[in-house]
DNA sequence: CCTACCGATCGGTAGG
DNA sequence: CCTACCGATCGGTAGG
């Protein structure tokens, strides 16, 4: 919200949705309490958006887009360990950057309606896989242990995925320290070696 | 909803919302479907609960009693990540038993009202300590290297709780499993000695 | 546990 | 971007 009289109108309406729809959710946030919050009548809003799905559609895929991008820029010569690394500190970055539409993105999704429900899942998979492609070639090249990964795979997902909330913005950890720390407990564990 | 018909209408009641609320949502679950879930009429309900708010209120606190009395099972003599290992299993294991009220205990308890989501926010931060002190045990023994508790308790908890989604019950991983593969990781690391 | 009903609020449209 | 408004639905109560 804090660059919202910067944003056009259409900006202000996304900006305010992600922050209501991440504070009340998207079923008990109204198109009433949306026009309030950008100050103009409920009517005003459909100039701008079609329905209230849209936004939460636009959110959900605007966020996917920038974690696929995260993704592209890791170097895939780097030895599986180091790409994890270079994934897990760019996947909790991308969080950080979008503090509010993060968690509209991780536990809303699901009032998408088909077929962009659909299409999101499909998404999600597919990034899990780029993970799963990582772990699985550190496996291969005998730097990973082998373990169940229907286990292991989301366990990474939910502990990069925490970052969005237990904490307000002002007093965040920088993402680098999370990312490595999550990492480092990842791959070397908490016990001594 | 398995065991619906051995259930009197209250707890016929309970476990019809506790379906709906992780399906839908609180929010967007209303008295009607509930009602038509039990097979009776809307007004029907509130010869046997309050108000809407006051059966998320019994899911919640039911839940947080079932955290609790796990935990106080463990081993107390046991070794610091002996205790982490018992304490791991037990709260996968309280999950497991109850796959829709896990669900909206971690997901729908913003919606509770004053004065109850205080006392619910309290319980959980003290329940969280019970982890951190087993963690910072293991700590002072020099079993456990020194981390940032800011994000590895959360990583901890975020690592226990995705047992309750991404799999149909009819599929799921014995909570044993899961909770050892868990346990190895966060303390042996995937990375092999 | 039902019928009948309350005032409030919902997402969205018509028409300018 | 507004005024005016639509039919549907909301949580809950009265009274039996």
């Amino acid at each position: 919200m804090a660059l919202t009289q910067t944003l056009d109108r259409k900006g202000q309406i996304q900006a305010a949705a992600q922050n209501l729809f991440r504070e009340r959710g998207f079923a008990a946030t109204s198109m009433r309490d949306l026009a309030k919050a950008v100050g103009i009548e409920p009517a005003s809003l459909y100039s701008h958006i079609t329905s209230k799905e849209s936004i939460l559609r636009e959110i959900c895929f605007h966020m996917a887009d920038q974690f696929f991008e995260q993704l592209d820029q890791i170097d895939g010569q780097a030895n599986p360990a180091e790409q994890l690394k270079q994934a897990i500190i760019g996947h909790i970055s991308v969080i950080r950057k979008n503090y509010d539409a993060s968690a509209v993105f991780l536990h809303e999704w699901r009032f998408l309606e088909e077929p962009n429900l659909g299409r999101f899942k499909s998404l999600r998979r597919d990034y899990e896989q780029r993970f799963r492609a990582i772990l699985e070639a550190g496996q291969a090249a005998g730097q990973f242990r082998q373990m169940n990964m229907k286990i292991v795979l989301p366990t990474l997902f939910s502990s990069m995925n925490w970052a969005y909330e237990h904490v307000k913005p002002a007093t965040l950890l920088p993402p680098e320290e999370v990312g490595e720390t999550i990492w480092r407990l990842f791959v070397q564990g908490l016990e001594h070696k």
